[in-house]
DNA sequence: GACAACCTTACCGTTAAAGATAAATTGCCT
DNA sequence: AGGCAATTTATCTTTAACGGTAAGGTTGTC
């Protein structure tokens, strides 16, 4: 299942995904509350060991109060940003 | 499957991709050599009918060389404020 | 009309995501 | 040490992604 570099797309994202629930204060039973995930799934793609599928990513980026991109989104990326918005960094609550 | 926001999520998406393919003069058939990804999948991805993996969504960019937040970043990345709080965290501070 | 190049849809088989539950584990306390 | 909360892992079931193939549906051009 999945080869090096896909490996580490979904390593880093669990990263991102644990690093913002925990810096919520948040246990992975709570999240799973909010995002109607299981915390077993979570634990999964937080240890990057399951391929989420764009709708889980989304409800888990809702529940966290961040966006899709700020959980995928790789160094490597020049986003075309959506003015006004930098999402440079952890938006903590600035919505327009 | 998937509520009215995820649907719209995974239609806007499909039409990202759509609208990168064919500014690149790609056919299904040959992005889906690209990708690995058969075209009839391609297909439904495009149309909003699926609901991609997230590696799934890498071996799309990875073809088209855009950014992974390219193709995903929408107009839904900014939740509801959703102002319960004061902190704008979640209070859950008691929770067994 | 016939043909071609797309794209879409439908079916089937394999694989994996996701829910539920329980068990094992880690860590953090007093 | 023990207990407790959090997380991980395992097993099972259901559901859906994905590939393959084949069949329909455009939209063209000749």
């Amino acid at each position: 299942m999945v080869d090096n570099a896909e490996k580490k797309l979904l390593v880093d994202a669990g990263k991102r995904i644990r690093e913002t629930r925990s810096a919520q204060g948040l246990s992975l039973e709570q999240l799973a509350r909010l995002t109607g995930i299981s915390a077993p799934a979570l634990s999964l793609i937080e240890t990057g060991k399951r391929d989420p599928r764009l709708t889980t990513l989304k409800r888990i980026a809702d529940a966290l109060r961040v966006s899709l991109t700020t959980l995928i989104a790789n160094g490597s990326d020049v986003v075309e940003p959506s003015p006004s918005s930098s999402t440079g960094g952890y938006d903590l609550g600035e919505y327009h």
